[in-house]
DNA sequence: TCCTTTGTACGACTTCAATCGTACTGCATG
DNA sequence: CATGCAGTACGATTGAAGTCGTACAAAGGA
C-alpha cells in the first residue's frame, strides 16, 4: 500500500509558516499550477531526486543545495531549484547567504491529489 | 472530490481483453515502467490531452488516432502515438488498416496508483 | 488489379532544455 | 573594509525532442 495523502508524515503541515520568515521568491499562485509544467519539471531525473529527498529525509526544516551533496557545478544546481520554483513545486526562501527550499505540499495536494505520493514512492534507478 | 481508484467508471477493467486479439505492438513491461519516463510523456500537451480523451470519452473500444481529430499531419500524430506507447502509456493493437490505442489502466494504476486520476481531472489551458 | 485509406519510416529543420564555465552580487565575519 | 562563501546571471555548447514533408507499405473495397 503506497502512502496516502493525510497519513504519510510528510504530508502533515510541517511548515506552519511562523512569522517573521523571509519573503519567498517569486513563484506561481496555487491556480496558475499546470499539470503539464509540474510533470515536465519533475520528469527529470535529478529535480525527482531532489523533490523525492526533501519529502522524506527533511525534517521541518527547509534546505539549501549544499545540503543535497550532489556533485555538480553550482550553475547547473541553480537551473534545476529554479526550475522546481517556478513550476511551482518548492518554495524558496533567502536566509543569510543560503536560498533554501521546501516541497509546497499544501498546494500540490490541493490541486494533484496524490501526484507527491509518487514522487515519495519513486525509486531511482531501478 | 476527485475520482478515486476503483470507483471512476474508466478505472473498471473496460477492456477485459477477449482472445482472439491482434498482437499489442512492442511495449514495456509492467515493472519496466519508470516513473520519469511516464511523466516526461505526459507533459507534453497534445498527448496529455490524447491520453485524457482516451480516458473519459472512450467506452470500452479502442481509438485510432483519426478518432481524436487534431489538425496535425499525420507524420506528427504518428510520432505522439508512438511516445505514449513506449512510455508504457498506452496499447496499440492493429486492426486492418487502423492501430487502435487504449490506456493501460490496469499497469498504470497497479505502478502509479493515483496518476490516471490526476490526467482525468486536468483541464486543457486553464 | 487499381485505388483509397491508414499509418509508418526517414530525414531535415527548428525549438527547447541540460550542462557548465566565467564573471558577478550580496551577505557575513574577522 | 577586505576576504570568503552561497548563489545568480549570462552565454556558449550540446543533445534531445517536436514538427512536418515526402515517400513508402499494407489492407480492403470497387
Amino acid at each position: 500500500m503506497p502512502p496516502t495523502v493525510g497519513t504519510a508524515p510528510w504530508t502533515d503541515e510541517v511548515f506552519p509558516e511562523p512569522p517573521g520568515l523571509p519573503e519567498p521568491l517569486p513563484e506561481p499562485a496555487v491556480d496558475d499550477l499546470r499539470l503539464e509544467t509540474v510533470l515536465a519539471a519533475l520528469s527529470d531525473p535529478l529535480r525527482l531526486t531532489i523533490v523525492h529527498r526533501l519529502l522524506l529525509e527533511s525534517e521541518q526544516f527547509d534546505h539549501a543545495c549544499g545540503w543535497f551533496g550532489f556533485d555538480r557545478p553550482k550553475s547547473s544546481l541553480t537551473h534545476h531549484f529554479k526550475a522546481l520554483r517556478e513550476a511551482g513545486i518548492t518554495r524558496q526562501r533567502q536566509y543569510g547567504l543560503e536560498r533554501r527550499s521546501h516541497v509546497r505540499v499544501v498546494d500540490l495536494n490541493a490541486r494533484f491529489p496524490g501526484l507527491l505520493d509518487l514522487v515519495a514512492a519513486w525509486t531511482p534507478r531501478a
